[in-house]
DNA sequence: AGTTTCTTGTATACAGTATACAAAACAGAC
DNA sequence: GTCTGTTTTGTATACTGTATACAAGAAACT
Protein backbone atom coordinates (compact mmCIF):
# COMPACT_ATOMS: atom_id res chain seq x y z
CA UNK A 1 0.00 0.00 0.00
CA UNK A 2 1.53 3.51 -0.93
CA UNK A 3 2.68 5.54 2.18
CA UNK A 4 -0.32 8.18 0.94
CA UNK A 5 -3.14 5.55 2.03
CA UNK A 6 -0.85 4.49 5.21
CA UNK A 7 -1.04 8.38 6.11
CA UNK A 8 -4.86 8.14 5.26
CA UNK A 9 -5.24 5.20 7.58
CA UNK A 10 -3.39 6.75 10.47
CA UNK A 11 -5.84 10.24 9.76
CA UNK A 12 -8.76 7.96 9.67
CA UNK A 13 -8.51 6.37 12.81
CA UNK A 14 -7.18 9.53 14.62
CA UNK A 15 -10.35 9.12 16.79
CA UNK A 16 -8.63 6.27 18.26
CA UNK A 17 -5.73 8.29 19.50
CA UNK A 18 -7.43 7.90 23.19
CA UNK A 19 -6.80 4.50 23.08
CA UNK A 20 -4.07 4.65 26.11
CA UNK A 21 -6.33 6.71 28.22
CA UNK A 22 -8.28 3.87 28.89
CA UNK A 23 -10.23 3.37 31.83
CA UNK A 24 -11.99 0.96 33.62
CA UNK A 25 -15.90 1.51 34.70
CA UNK A 26 -14.49 1.53 38.37
CA UNK A 27 -11.80 3.64 38.04
CA UNK A 28 -14.64 6.31 36.39
CA UNK A 29 -16.67 5.55 39.49
CA UNK A 30 -13.64 6.43 41.71
CA UNK A 31 -12.33 9.62 39.85
CA UNK A 32 -15.88 11.45 40.12
CA UNK A 33 -17.05 9.89 43.21
CA UNK A 34 -14.07 11.57 44.55
CA UNK A 35 -14.39 14.76 42.91
CA UNK A 36 -17.91 15.07 44.01
CA UNK A 37 -16.58 14.20 47.45
CA UNK A 38 -13.84 16.69 47.11
CA UNK A 39 -15.65 19.56 45.73
CA UNK A 40 -18.22 19.39 48.02
CA UNK A 41 -21.58 17.80 46.11
CA UNK A 42 -21.41 14.59 48.74
CA UNK A 43 -20.88 16.65 51.78
CA UNK A 44 -19.13 15.48 55.05
CA UNK A 45 -21.88 13.08 56.90
CA UNK A 46 -23.05 12.25 53.91
CA UNK A 47 -24.10 8.63 53.40
CA UNK A 48 -23.61 6.23 50.32
CA UNK A 49 -25.39 3.29 49.32
CA UNK A 50 -23.30 1.04 47.09
CA UNK A 51 -26.57 -1.11 45.62
CA UNK A 52 -28.73 2.29 45.40
CA UNK A 53 -25.32 4.20 43.70
CA UNK A 54 -25.00 1.17 41.40
CA UNK A 55 -28.90 1.66 40.32
CA UNK A 56 -28.44 5.24 39.56
CA UNK A 57 -25.29 5.16 37.53
CA UNK A 58 -27.29 1.79 35.81
CA UNK A 59 -24.26 -0.17 36.54
CA UNK A 60 -23.47 -3.49 38.65
CA UNK A 61 -22.40 -2.93 41.89
CA UNK A 62 -19.05 -4.31 40.97
CA UNK A 63 -17.42 -1.40 39.72
CA UNK A 64 -18.95 0.92 42.22
CA UNK A 65 -17.99 -1.73 45.39
CA UNK A 66 -14.52 -1.30 43.65
CA UNK A 67 -14.36 2.36 43.61
CA UNK A 68 -16.14 3.16 47.49
CA UNK A 69 -13.45 0.15 48.81
CA UNK A 70 -10.88 2.58 47.13
CA UNK A 71 -12.41 5.61 48.78
CA UNK A 72 -11.94 4.29 52.10
CA UNK A 73 -8.59 2.94 51.63
CA UNK A 74 -7.59 6.79 50.72
CA UNK A 75 -9.33 7.99 53.73
CA UNK A 76 -12.41 9.83 51.63
CA UNK A 77 -14.97 7.03 53.19
CA UNK A 78 -15.82 5.53 56.28
CA UNK A 79 -17.99 2.28 56.94
CA UNK A 80 -21.12 2.66 58.83
CA UNK A 81 -22.22 0.05 61.09
CA UNK A 82 -25.76 0.54 59.97
CA UNK A 83 -24.63 -0.10 56.25
CA UNK A 84 -23.52 2.22 53.49
CA UNK A 85 -20.26 4.48 54.17
CA UNK A 86 -20.28 7.69 55.31
CA UNK A 87 -17.97 10.80 53.86
CA UNK A 88 -15.39 11.66 55.94
CA UNK A 89 -14.83 15.19 57.27
CA UNK A 90 -11.55 16.60 57.44
CA UNK A 91 -10.58 16.36 61.76
CA UNK A 92 -9.07 19.14 62.76
CA UNK A 93 -5.92 17.84 62.27
CA UNK A 94 -6.14 18.02 58.70
CA UNK A 95 -6.35 21.33 59.77
CA UNK A 96 -4.52 21.98 61.32
CA UNK A 97 -1.82 20.20 59.65
CA UNK A 98 -2.66 21.50 56.11
CA UNK A 99 -3.23 25.49 56.64
CA UNK A 100 0.20 25.07 58.45
CA UNK A 101 2.22 23.44 55.61
CA UNK A 102 0.10 26.36 53.36
CA UNK A 103 1.45 29.20 55.53
CA UNK A 104 4.94 28.06 54.96
CA UNK A 105 4.68 27.06 51.36
CA UNK A 106 2.35 29.45 49.91
CA UNK A 107 4.27 32.46 51.32
CA UNK A 108 7.42 31.17 50.51
CA UNK A 109 5.88 30.90 46.84
CA UNK A 110 4.32 34.30 46.88
CA UNK A 111 8.08 35.54 47.77
CA UNK A 112 9.22 34.40 44.79
CA UNK A 113 7.05 35.79 42.84
CA UNK A 114 7.24 39.17 44.04
CA UNK A 115 10.65 38.50 43.43
CA UNK A 116 10.83 37.00 39.82
CA UNK A 117 7.62 38.03 38.28
CA UNK A 118 7.87 40.07 34.84
CA UNK A 119 5.26 42.65 34.25
CA UNK A 120 2.71 40.76 31.88
CA UNK A 121 3.01 37.91 34.35
CA UNK A 122 0.44 39.49 36.52
CA UNK A 123 -2.35 40.14 33.86
CA UNK A 124 -4.33 37.10 34.25
CA UNK A 125 -3.65 37.57 37.83
CA UNK A 126 -5.71 40.79 37.34
CA UNK A 127 -8.21 38.84 35.19
CA UNK A 128 -9.13 36.13 37.77
CA UNK A 129 -9.95 39.10 40.33
CA UNK A 130 -11.99 40.40 37.64
CA UNK A 131 -13.18 37.45 37.21
CA UNK A 132 -14.00 36.54 40.72
CA UNK A 133 -15.45 39.67 41.61
CA UNK A 134 -18.26 39.58 38.20
CA UNK A 135 -19.28 35.98 40.55
CA UNK A 136 -19.55 37.62 43.41
CA UNK A 137 -21.61 40.37 42.24
CA UNK A 138 -24.24 38.34 41.02
CA UNK A 139 -24.09 36.13 43.79
CA UNK A 140 -22.87 33.07 42.02
CA UNK A 141 -20.67 31.77 44.76
CA UNK A 142 -21.07 27.96 43.71
CA UNK A 143 -18.66 29.62 41.00
CA UNK A 144 -15.96 31.11 43.60
CA UNK A 145 -13.91 28.07 43.85
CA UNK A 146 -12.96 27.27 40.87
CA UNK A 147 -12.17 30.95 40.26
CA UNK A 148 -9.86 30.80 43.80
CA UNK A 149 -8.18 28.28 42.87
CA UNK A 150 -7.32 29.68 39.65
CA UNK A 151 -5.95 32.25 41.13
CA UNK A 152 -3.80 30.34 43.37
CA UNK A 153 -2.33 28.10 40.55
CA UNK A 154 -1.22 31.49 38.42
CA UNK A 155 0.23 32.97 42.00
CA UNK A 156 1.94 29.44 42.59
CA UNK A 157 3.08 28.99 38.89
CA UNK A 158 4.99 32.99 39.34
CA UNK A 159 7.17 31.27 41.86
CA UNK A 160 9.00 29.45 38.95
CA UNK A 161 9.94 26.77 41.23
CA UNK A 162 8.53 23.00 40.04
CA UNK A 163 9.04 21.51 43.48
CA UNK A 164 7.47 23.60 45.63
CA UNK A 165 4.24 23.66 43.35
CA UNK A 166 4.56 19.93 43.16
CA UNK A 167 4.66 20.23 46.74
CA UNK A 168 1.58 22.72 47.64
CA UNK A 169 -0.37 20.07 44.93
CA UNK A 170 0.04 17.73 47.35
CA UNK A 171 -2.72 18.88 49.25
CA UNK A 172 -4.68 20.14 46.35
CA UNK A 173 -7.73 18.16 47.48
CA UNK A 174 -8.06 19.27 50.94
CA UNK A 175 -7.27 22.60 50.28
CA UNK A 176 -10.16 22.60 47.85
CA UNK A 177 -12.57 21.46 50.24
CA UNK A 178 -11.60 23.96 52.47
CA UNK A 179 -11.89 26.33 50.21
CA UNK A 180 -15.39 25.37 49.19
CA UNK A 181 -16.58 25.90 52.75
CA UNK A 182 -15.06 29.22 53.46
CA UNK A 183 -16.39 30.48 50.17
CA UNK A 184 -19.72 29.72 51.00
CA UNK A 185 -20.00 32.65 53.43
CA UNK A 186 -20.27 36.34 51.29
CA UNK A 187 -18.58 38.11 53.21
CA UNK A 188 -15.72 35.88 53.54
CA UNK A 189 -15.99 35.36 49.98
CA UNK A 190 -15.62 39.31 49.39
CA UNK A 191 -12.63 39.54 52.18
CA UNK A 192 -10.95 36.87 50.23
CA UNK A 193 -11.16 38.92 46.96
CA UNK A 194 -9.81 41.81 49.34
CA UNK A 195 -7.04 39.66 50.04
CA UNK A 196 -6.38 38.86 46.40
CA UNK A 197 -5.91 42.35 45.42
CA UNK A 198 -4.03 43.31 48.40
CA UNK A 199 -1.23 40.51 47.30
CA UNK A 200 -1.10 41.29 43.84
CA UNK A 201 -0.60 44.74 44.69
CA UNK A 202 2.45 43.76 46.80
CA UNK A 203 3.46 41.86 44.48
CA UNK A 204 3.83 44.22 41.87
CA UNK A 205 5.53 46.65 43.81
CA UNK A 206 7.90 43.45 44.54
CA UNK A 207 7.67 44.05 48.14
CA UNK A 208 8.28 40.74 49.28
CA UNK A 209 8.05 40.93 52.59
CA UNK A 210 4.70 42.58 52.68
CA UNK A 211 2.91 39.46 50.30
CA UNK A 212 4.09 37.30 52.22
CA UNK A 213 2.63 38.55 55.69
CA UNK A 214 -0.31 39.00 53.83
CA UNK A 215 -0.54 35.40 52.49
CA UNK A 216 0.05 34.11 55.93
CA UNK A 217 -2.53 36.72 57.10
CA UNK A 218 -5.27 35.41 54.27
CA UNK A 219 -4.77 31.30 55.30
CA UNK A 220 -5.19 32.45 59.02
CA UNK A 221 -8.01 34.01 58.87
CA UNK A 222 -9.30 31.04 56.18
CA UNK A 223 -8.52 28.63 58.71
CA UNK A 224 -9.80 30.70 61.48
CA UNK A 225 -13.30 30.47 59.39
CA UNK A 226 -12.95 26.76 58.56
CA UNK A 227 -12.84 26.34 62.10
CA UNK A 228 -15.77 28.17 63.03
CA UNK A 229 -17.89 26.15 60.78
CA UNK A 230 -16.67 23.10 62.68
CA UNK A 231 -17.68 24.59 65.53
CA UNK A 232 -21.25 25.15 64.24
CA UNK A 233 -21.45 21.06 63.60
CA UNK A 234 -20.68 20.33 67.01
CA UNK B 1 -29.53 11.61 53.85
CA UNK B 2 -31.21 14.82 52.66
CA UNK B 3 -32.84 15.24 49.55
CA UNK B 4 -30.64 18.07 48.57
CA UNK B 5 -27.59 15.47 49.35
CA UNK B 6 -29.34 13.31 47.29
CA UNK B 7 -29.49 16.07 44.78
CA UNK B 8 -25.54 16.95 44.82
CA UNK B 9 -24.68 13.09 44.52
CA UNK B 10 -26.78 13.06 41.30
CA UNK B 11 -24.71 16.39 39.96
CA UNK B 12 -21.65 15.31 41.04
CA UNK B 13 -21.69 11.88 39.31
CA UNK B 14 -22.83 13.50 36.00
CA UNK B 15 -19.69 12.70 34.06
CA UNK B 16 -20.33 9.02 34.77
CA UNK B 17 -24.13 9.97 32.68
CA UNK B 18 -22.57 8.20 29.50
CA UNK B 19 -22.43 5.16 31.19
CA UNK B 20 -24.73 3.64 29.35
CA UNK B 21 -22.86 4.82 25.85
CA UNK B 22 -20.17 2.26 26.97
CA UNK B 23 -18.48 0.19 24.07
CA UNK B 24 -16.09 -2.10 24.02
CA UNK B 25 -12.53 -1.51 22.35
CA UNK B 26 -13.72 -4.03 19.55
CA UNK B 27 -16.56 -1.97 18.86
CA UNK B 28 -14.59 1.60 18.48
CA UNK B 29 -12.32 0.32 16.11
CA UNK B 30 -14.86 -1.41 13.94
CA UNK B 31 -16.54 2.30 13.87
CA UNK B 32 -13.26 4.34 13.23
CA UNK B 33 -12.20 1.37 10.16
CA UNK B 34 -15.81 1.88 8.86
CA UNK B 35 -15.69 5.49 8.95
CA UNK B 36 -12.08 5.84 7.17
CA UNK B 37 -13.72 3.31 4.50
CA UNK B 38 -16.79 5.60 3.86
CA UNK B 39 -14.91 9.08 4.12
CA UNK B 40 -12.21 7.21 1.59
CA UNK B 41 -9.34 7.33 3.72
CA UNK B 42 -8.83 4.11 3.25
CA UNK B 43 -9.77 3.89 -0.19
CA UNK B 44 -10.90 0.47 -2.33
CA UNK B 45 -8.51 -1.73 -2.91
CA UNK B 46 -6.24 -0.25 0.47
CA UNK B 47 -4.53 -3.40 2.14
CA UNK B 48 -5.37 -3.96 5.71
CA UNK B 49 -3.23 -5.93 8.07
CA UNK B 50 -4.50 -7.18 11.66
CA UNK B 51 -1.00 -7.33 13.36
CA UNK B 52 -0.18 -3.67 12.11
CA UNK B 53 -3.39 -2.05 13.12
CA UNK B 54 -3.30 -3.10 16.37
CA UNK B 55 0.51 -2.04 16.57
CA UNK B 56 -0.26 1.01 15.33
CA UNK B 57 -2.99 1.64 17.65
CA UNK B 58 -1.02 0.35 20.74
CA UNK B 59 -3.89 -2.33 21.44
CA UNK B 60 -4.00 -6.28 21.07
CA UNK B 61 -4.85 -7.87 17.68
CA UNK B 62 -8.13 -9.23 19.55
CA UNK B 63 -10.21 -6.09 19.24
CA UNK B 64 -9.07 -5.45 15.92
CA UNK B 65 -9.50 -9.10 14.65
CA UNK B 66 -13.03 -8.34 15.90
CA UNK B 67 -13.40 -5.33 13.86
CA UNK B 68 -12.18 -6.37 11.08
CA UNK B 69 -14.19 -9.76 10.73
CA UNK B 70 -17.57 -7.46 11.51
CA UNK B 71 -16.65 -5.15 8.41
CA UNK B 72 -15.93 -8.17 6.43
CA UNK B 73 -19.91 -9.70 7.28
CA UNK B 74 -20.91 -6.46 6.60
CA UNK B 75 -19.45 -5.92 3.32
CA UNK B 76 -16.54 -3.37 3.52
CA UNK B 77 -13.68 -6.07 3.37
CA UNK B 78 -12.66 -8.70 1.30
CA UNK B 79 -9.92 -11.35 2.68
CA UNK B 80 -6.82 -11.32 0.70
CA UNK B 81 -4.87 -14.71 -0.17
CA UNK B 82 -1.78 -13.50 0.48
CA UNK B 83 -3.23 -12.30 3.95
CA UNK B 84 -4.52 -9.32 5.17
CA UNK B 85 -7.99 -7.70 4.62
CA UNK B 86 -8.67 -5.70 1.40
CA UNK B 87 -10.98 -2.38 1.18
CA UNK B 88 -14.15 -3.14 -1.58
CA UNK B 89 -15.10 -0.78 -4.02
CA UNK B 90 -18.99 -0.95 -4.57
CA UNK B 91 -19.77 -2.92 -7.07
CA UNK B 92 -21.23 -1.73 -10.41
CA UNK B 93 -24.50 -3.33 -9.42
CA UNK B 94 -24.46 -1.41 -5.70
CA UNK B 95 -24.08 1.77 -8.13
CA UNK B 96 -26.50 0.84 -10.06
CA UNK B 97 -29.18 0.09 -7.09
CA UNK B 98 -28.15 3.11 -5.11
CA UNK B 99 -28.47 5.40 -7.69
CA UNK B 100 -31.94 3.80 -9.04
CA UNK B 101 -33.55 4.24 -5.77
CA UNK B 102 -31.86 7.63 -4.22
CA UNK B 103 -33.39 9.00 -8.27
CA UNK B 104 -36.76 7.45 -7.03
CA UNK B 105 -36.58 8.64 -3.34
CA UNK B 106 -34.59 11.72 -3.23
CA UNK B 107 -36.82 13.46 -6.19
CA UNK B 108 -39.67 12.72 -4.27
CA UNK B 109 -38.49 14.11 -1.04
CA UNK B 110 -37.17 17.09 -3.65
CA UNK B 111 -41.09 17.11 -4.61
CA UNK B 112 -42.36 17.25 -1.49
CA UNK B 113 -39.84 19.99 0.08
CA UNK B 114 -41.20 21.99 -2.85
CA UNK B 115 -44.92 21.83 -1.80
CA UNK B 116 -44.42 21.87 1.78
CA UNK B 117 -41.78 24.06 2.31
CA UNK B 118 -42.08 27.33 4.55
CA UNK B 119 -40.32 30.79 3.42
CA UNK B 120 -37.64 30.84 6.36
CA UNK B 121 -37.29 26.78 5.70
CA UNK B 122 -34.85 27.73 3.02
CA UNK B 123 -32.06 29.66 4.76
CA UNK B 124 -30.21 26.89 5.79
CA UNK B 125 -30.07 25.63 2.34
CA UNK B 126 -28.91 28.89 1.27
CA UNK B 127 -25.91 29.01 3.75
CA UNK B 128 -24.89 25.28 2.61
CA UNK B 129 -24.44 26.87 -0.68
CA UNK B 130 -22.80 29.58 0.01
CA UNK B 131 -20.69 27.61 2.47
CA UNK B 132 -19.81 25.03 -0.20
CA UNK B 133 -18.57 27.43 -2.32
CA UNK B 134 -16.57 29.25 -0.23
CA UNK B 135 -14.40 25.98 0.06
CA UNK B 136 -14.49 25.42 -3.53
CA UNK B 137 -12.81 28.94 -4.03
CA UNK B 138 -10.28 27.78 -1.93
CA UNK B 139 -9.98 24.54 -3.46
CA UNK B 140 -10.67 22.62 -0.48
CA UNK B 141 -12.57 19.90 -2.04
CA UNK B 142 -12.07 17.70 0.88
CA UNK B 143 -14.66 19.54 2.96
CA UNK B 144 -16.90 19.03 0.32
CA UNK B 145 -18.63 16.16 0.79
CA UNK B 146 -19.76 16.94 4.30
CA UNK B 147 -21.24 20.30 3.43
CA UNK B 148 -22.72 18.83 0.20
CA UNK B 149 -24.13 15.75 2.44
CA UNK B 150 -25.54 18.79 5.37
CA UNK B 151 -27.22 19.91 2.16
CA UNK B 152 -29.05 17.07 0.76
CA UNK B 153 -29.77 16.46 4.29
CA UNK B 154 -31.50 19.61 4.86
CA UNK B 155 -33.31 19.16 1.85
CA UNK B 156 -34.87 15.75 3.06
CA UNK B 157 -35.88 16.99 6.32
CA UNK B 158 -38.23 19.30 4.06
CA UNK B 159 -39.82 16.97 2.99
CA UNK B 160 -41.17 16.37 6.35
CA UNK B 161 -41.89 12.46 5.87
CA UNK B 162 -39.31 10.33 8.39
CA UNK B 163 -40.10 7.21 7.17
CA UNK B 164 -38.50 8.71 3.72
CA UNK B 165 -36.13 10.04 5.06
CA UNK B 166 -35.37 6.83 7.54
CA UNK B 167 -35.61 4.99 3.64
CA UNK B 168 -32.55 7.30 1.94
CA UNK B 169 -30.47 6.95 5.29
CA UNK B 170 -30.34 3.39 4.84
CA UNK B 171 -27.96 4.25 1.93
CA UNK B 172 -26.42 7.04 3.70
CA UNK B 173 -22.61 4.87 4.05
CA UNK B 174 -23.01 4.04 0.03
CA UNK B 175 -23.91 7.78 -0.82
CA UNK B 176 -21.30 9.21 1.01
CA UNK B 177 -18.70 6.57 -0.69
CA UNK B 178 -19.70 7.94 -4.12
CA UNK B 179 -19.98 11.38 -3.27
CA UNK B 180 -16.63 11.86 -2.01
CA UNK B 181 -15.47 9.83 -5.41
CA UNK B 182 -17.41 12.89 -7.23
CA UNK B 183 -16.52 15.90 -5.71
CA UNK B 184 -12.71 14.95 -6.26
CA UNK B 185 -12.98 16.41 -9.46
CA UNK B 186 -12.91 20.17 -9.54
CA UNK B 187 -15.36 20.46 -12.55
CA UNK B 188 -17.84 17.70 -10.81
CA UNK B 189 -18.00 19.60 -7.34
CA UNK B 190 -18.71 22.57 -9.71
CA UNK B 191 -21.45 21.44 -11.81
CA UNK B 192 -22.56 19.94 -8.20
CA UNK B 193 -23.03 23.62 -6.38
CA UNK B 194 -24.83 25.27 -9.50
CA UNK B 195 -27.03 22.04 -9.19
CA UNK B 196 -27.98 22.71 -5.89
CA UNK B 197 -28.46 26.39 -6.51
CA UNK B 198 -31.17 25.40 -9.44
CA UNK B 199 -32.57 23.16 -6.93
CA UNK B 200 -33.06 25.65 -4.16
CA UNK B 201 -34.91 27.63 -7.14
CA UNK B 202 -37.32 25.50 -8.18
CA UNK B 203 -37.90 24.63 -4.69
CA UNK B 204 -38.70 28.62 -4.22
CA UNK B 205 -40.66 28.68 -6.47
CA UNK B 206 -42.96 25.46 -5.78
CA UNK B 207 -41.96 24.12 -9.09
CA UNK B 208 -42.77 20.48 -8.27
CA UNK B 209 -42.63 18.99 -11.51
CA UNK B 210 -39.06 20.89 -11.95
CA UNK B 211 -37.04 20.37 -8.69
CA UNK B 212 -37.87 16.72 -9.27
CA UNK B 213 -36.55 16.80 -13.10
CA UNK B 214 -33.19 18.72 -11.39
CA UNK B 215 -32.50 16.11 -8.76
CA UNK B 216 -32.88 13.10 -11.58
CA UNK B 217 -30.53 15.04 -13.28
CA UNK B 218 -28.29 15.69 -10.74
CA UNK B 219 -28.05 11.58 -9.91
CA UNK B 220 -27.73 10.55 -13.49
CA UNK B 221 -24.73 12.78 -13.74
CA UNK B 222 -23.17 11.93 -10.38
CA UNK B 223 -24.04 8.38 -11.48
CA UNK B 224 -21.89 8.71 -14.53
CA UNK B 225 -18.89 10.19 -13.25
CA UNK B 226 -18.73 7.51 -10.73
CA UNK B 227 -18.76 4.55 -13.41
CA UNK B 228 -16.30 7.08 -15.43
CA UNK B 229 -13.99 6.70 -12.56
CA UNK B 230 -14.15 3.00 -12.08
CA UNK B 231 -13.57 2.87 -15.64
CA UNK B 232 -10.32 4.60 -15.10
CA UNK B 233 -9.59 1.74 -12.31
CA UNK B 234 -10.05 -1.09 -14.86
C1' DA C 1 13.11 -28.19 -2.72
C1' DG C 2 14.11 -25.98 1.50
C1' DT C 3 14.09 -22.03 4.48
C1' DT C 4 12.49 -17.68 6.05
C1' DT C 5 9.06 -14.26 6.61
C1' DC C 6 4.50 -12.63 7.00
C1' DT C 7 -0.05 -13.01 8.51
C1' DT C 8 -4.05 -15.08 10.49
C1' DG C 9 -6.12 -18.83 13.39
C1' DT C 10 -6.56 -20.76 17.79
C1' DA C 11 -5.95 -21.57 22.65
C1' DT C 12 -5.24 -19.99 27.19
C1' DA C 13 -4.89 -16.66 30.86
C1' DC C 14 -6.37 -12.65 33.05
C1' DA C 15 -9.08 -8.46 34.25
C1' DG C 16 -13.39 -6.37 34.70
C1' DT C 17 -18.25 -6.69 35.21
C1' DA C 18 -22.87 -8.73 36.02
C1' DT C 19 -25.68 -11.37 38.87
C1' DA C 20 -27.32 -14.65 42.32
C1' DC C 21 -27.20 -16.16 46.84
C1' DA C 22 -25.48 -15.91 51.69
C1' DA C 23 -24.58 -13.38 55.81
C1' DA C 24 -24.95 -9.70 59.08
C1' DA C 25 -27.16 -5.96 61.30
C1' DC C 26 -31.03 -3.08 62.24
C1' DA C 27 -36.04 -1.96 62.85
C1' DG C 28 -40.53 -3.10 64.19
C1' DA C 29 -44.17 -5.96 66.21
C1' DC C 30 -45.67 -8.89 69.83
C1' DG D 1 -36.55 -10.96 74.75
C1' DT D 2 -37.91 -13.25 70.53
C1' DC D 3 -39.29 -13.42 65.88
C1' DT D 4 -39.81 -11.60 61.30
C1' DG D 5 -38.86 -8.51 57.66
C1' DT D 6 -35.87 -5.27 55.45
C1' DT D 7 -31.61 -3.34 54.15
C1' DT D 8 -27.04 -3.67 52.90
C1' DT D 9 -22.62 -5.77 52.07
C1' DG D 10 -19.80 -10.04 51.31
C1' DT D 11 -18.82 -13.78 48.43
C1' DA D 12 -19.02 -16.98 44.64
C1' DT D 13 -19.75 -17.94 39.95
C1' DA D 14 -20.43 -16.96 35.16
C1' DC D 15 -19.55 -14.27 31.25
C1' DT D 16 -17.33 -10.90 28.15
C1' DG D 17 -13.49 -8.51 26.37
C1' DT D 18 -8.65 -8.24 25.85
C1' DA D 19 -3.74 -9.66 25.90
C1' DT D 20 -0.47 -12.89 24.54
C1' DA D 21 1.78 -17.16 23.09
C1' DC D 22 2.04 -20.68 19.86
C1' DA D 23 0.45 -23.12 15.64
C1' DA D 24 -0.66 -23.18 10.83
C1' DG D 25 -0.78 -21.73 6.13
C1' DA D 26 0.85 -19.18 2.24
C1' DA D 27 4.10 -16.43 -0.21
C1' DA D 28 8.80 -14.92 -1.13
C1' DC D 29 13.55 -15.89 -1.51
C1' DT D 30 17.65 -18.72 -2.30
Amino acid sequence: MSTGSQKNISRGLEDLGKIGERKSLGQHVFENLKGAIVKGDIPPGGRLIESRLAETLGISRTPVREAIHKLEREGYLRKLSRGGFSVLGLSLEDVEETFGIRGVLESYAARLAAQNHRKTDLKPLEKKIKLYQKHLDCKDLDALPDINTEFHDLLYALSRSPKLIHMINNLRDQIYRFRQLILRDEKMAKMSNEDHKDMLERIRQRDADGVERLVRDHLTRGKKAVMDSYDELE
